[in-house]
DNA sequence: TCAAAAGTGTTCTTGATACACCCATGC
DNA sequence: GCATGGGTGTATCAAGAACACTTTTGA
């Protein structure tokens, strides 16, 4: 079965930045192309919308099906409509960015998503297409919006150290912090609540486990509370 | 001649909110559909993208079809994806917001746009489609950008006054501002250049007229400067 | 001389920054 | 006992908020 149109079509696609937080640095997964055009070269998760369904739904069902992820947070970012971005034919995309918990990530990793694989946003390999601008892109907006929103939790496991967040926003915002400072600051939101465990990793003392009270967030969100790192 | 493709393809268009400033008002401009649907409702200007376009070379051309308007600032807002936000088939919608002086516009709207009008963002008709989304969105997004970066200029005359440029900004933000703050923290930049004029309307005393110095915004902006009001 | 908007400084409060030492643990 | 990261408070400085009167013009 085809089908006509009177005018020719663009052909729509969605892609996904997708971004962790490891071990002090900022990663992005990749999927290696299986196909032409750009066949064996790194490019971002993503594919064609069909014609009934949304866009976040597509970039959550293409998300699924090439790296395994599901109920991440995704955010539309842009739209990329350079007339030759693809070689084939007219190809938009609708850019979206997403964050994700690693550790969650690790278990369907080895199930799904054999080509997937995360890079250091500082030393990604040459992407497919325009791809490179629209991680350009997705960073500028994360680097912008993790100011003004509470989304870094995204990226960090549901009981976390203050040191972890501290480093996320280091390696988001590409700067050091100020340890004393930091932690007053966050802690004076009141969103943050010290749980009864500790961390114990390495040879020195424990660290304090917290998470992150969304409910109360989203409460005092709508009492035009404002979350400003 | 026709175009025949293997899968079905969602129809493109852009869509354009049009922002104005006039006697402490914001405004919308908008336009009263000659076709169905919705034929007789007002409407965000837009139509359908070519196929060999970019998105922003589509949102241009069809402001300059609609409503006469030329070499507006004007920048992506987000993409309307809902599946059924057009009554006959797939359409997606790439909406944009454009910031016009409306002195500028007045001259072009006696010739090209006959059945264009403005509206004030507060008292807008029935809008068709989800263009009502469409445009709380983008003035959000408006509110949003306004205060970090100097885009509140694009509404204004490039000669005008401390307080027209007070009034804009009470406008967009929807509250009242300190007269004394306000123009303490707008010249401290240093970005407004007094000129040898004042303006006189009135029966009191004329005013200091000002320009912004795009050029010198420029150079700070590369030097790390921040713009924030 | 009156009405109407233009113009102008200081005080107070709040939030941002800078900075150094002790604590708990594993080896 | 020592190396390692965890944890804490105060003093200074800069920016934001609050606030009232004089000036210039046209009618």
């Amino acid at each position: 079965m085809s089908h006509t149109y009177k005018y020719p079509r663009a052909a729509l696609t969605v892609d996904c930045v997708v971004f962790g937080f490891d071990e002090s640095e900022l990663k992005v997964l990749l999927i290696q192309r299986a196909l032409d055009p750009f066949k064996g070269k790194w490019a971002l998760p993503g594919g064609f919308v069909h014609v009934n369904e949304t866009l976040d739904d597509a970039a959550r069902r293409e998300l699924t099906e090439e790296t395994g992820l599901k109920d991440v947070f995704l955010e539309q970012l842009f739209t990329f409509g350079a007339v030759n971005r693809d070689p084939r034919e007219r190809v938009l995309s609708v850019a979206h960015y997403a964050l994700v918990k690693q550790k969650d990530y690790q278990a369907k990793a080895a199930t799904d998503a054999a080509n997937a694989e995360w890079f250091p946003v500082s030393m990604l390999p040459k992407l497919a297409f325009d791809h490179a601008d629209i991680v350009a892109t997705a960073l500028t907006r994360l680097q912008g919006k993790v100011r003004y929103q509470p989304i870094g939790f995204e990226l960090l496991p549901p009981k976390f150290t203050l040191s972890e967040l501290q480093h996320l926003y280091e390696a988001i915002l590409e700067t050091a912090l100020d340890k004393r400072n930091f932690r007053k600051k966050v802690q004076g939101f009141g969103l943050l609540v010290p749980l009864d465990e500790t961390q114990m990793i390495g040879r020195h003392r424990p660290a304090q486990l917290f998470r992150f009270d969304a409910d109360k967030y989203k409460k005092l969100k709508k009492r035009g509370f404002n979350f400003e790192l």
